[in-house]
DNA sequence: CGTTAGGTGACCCACGGCTA
DNA sequence: TAGCCGTGGGTCACCTAACG
């Protein structure tokens, strides 16, 4: 398997990168980089991984991942064709120290600390940055600059965001544990519609189930059988919102052979029936 | 010799298929 | 729908092997 440290190149004019990436292009595996990335779902639909948080993302989405923080983006293959994302990726450093140190740049410090676990804009804060990320794509070198100050500033300030992963899960550069990590995840998103023993999982790092549990727990910090369901249930919820199946096709969709087991792991998750999950769903977004 | 990674066996508990 | 029971997952204690 290649390497997962990703290295960001920039053209001479730049410091920082902001790229648009369609259709195939936005696929990528599990991995990390020094940089800290916005990263805007202009038009797709799929699941991410940030840490250890599994969610699912649509249309309009935005959200930073911090330094070295693991994260993929799995986009459905109905958006192989048509799907954009927009990325800007950035090293702390370009703003420097001093920068940082003054009393006017505490929201953005603050800010960068707290994108070590991933966070997900909300709101306004979302449009406000899709907007600004958006016209970061046709703007001269200077106005990047400018514009991704004013990116920082604005989300630091609104605090309309919410934390993805846990906190601790930042990867060291070298670390010989990420292409474990990445063959269960990458054979986990592959298969979670299917039935997966632990044995299976545990086999493929050529551990005994014991030894796999307590590796995965150690490195995770949760349950093989945890992070499972909520790659299940988390394709539940984007099943839900489509709006095209019915509860009892979906939970078999998803890997149960039980429905009142999937309503409840369901629940367990989401703290919602499905129904009360998809009736409030539609509410918000109607 | 201490530390760390990983294997073995045992136990408990939840899931899920089956039956009445 | 409830109860039974086999299967599988999680974890613990203890062990071995490798390594510095």
């Amino acid at each position: 398997m290649k390497p997962v440290l990703r290295q960001v190149t920039h053209s001479p004019e730049h410091s920082f990168a902001v790229r648009k990436d369609t259709g195939g292009d936005m696929q990528n595996t599990w991995h990390y980089h020094a940089e800290i990335e916005f990263l805007y779902i202009r038009h797709s639909a799929g699941t991410w991984l940030i840490g250890d948080h599994i969610g699912h993302f649509q249309s309009g989405d935005v959200v930073i991942t911090g330094a070295n923080l693991p994260h993929c983006f799995r986009h459905e293959t109905t958006y192989m064709d048509s799907g954009e994302t927009i990325c800007v990726k950035f090293l702390p450093e370009i703003l420097g120290d001093h920068f940082l140190q003054l009393p006017e740049a505490k929201s953005i410090r603050a800010l960068l600390g707290k994108a070590s676990t991933g966070l997900q804009l909300m709101g306004k804060t979302k449009e406000m940055a899709a907007a600004l990320i958006e016209a970061m794509l046709m703007d001269t070198p200077g106005k990047k600059l400018v514009h991704l100050l004013l990116l920082l500033q604005e989300v630091s300030e609104s605090r309309d965001y919410v934390p993805l992963s846990s906190k601790g899960f930042i990867q060291s550069p070298g670390n010989s544990d990420e292409e474990r990590i990445r063959t269960i995840f990458e054979y986990t998103m592959k298969h979670y519609h299917e039935r997966i023993s632990l044995d299976t999982v545990a086999s493929l790092l050529n551990m005994t189930r014991p030894s796999f549990c307590r590796y995965f727990k150690s490195k995770t910090k949760k349950t093989y059988v945890e992070f499972l369901m909520e790659v299940r249930i988390g394709y539940a919820c984007k099943l839900l919102v489509e709006d095209e199946k019915n509860v009892a096709e979906i939970g078999y969709e998803c890997g149960y052979n039980n429905i009142s087991h999937f309503n409840h792991q369901f629940k367990s998750i989401t703290g919602k029936r499905p129904l009360e999950y998809k009736r409030d769903y539609l509410e918000q977004h109607s």
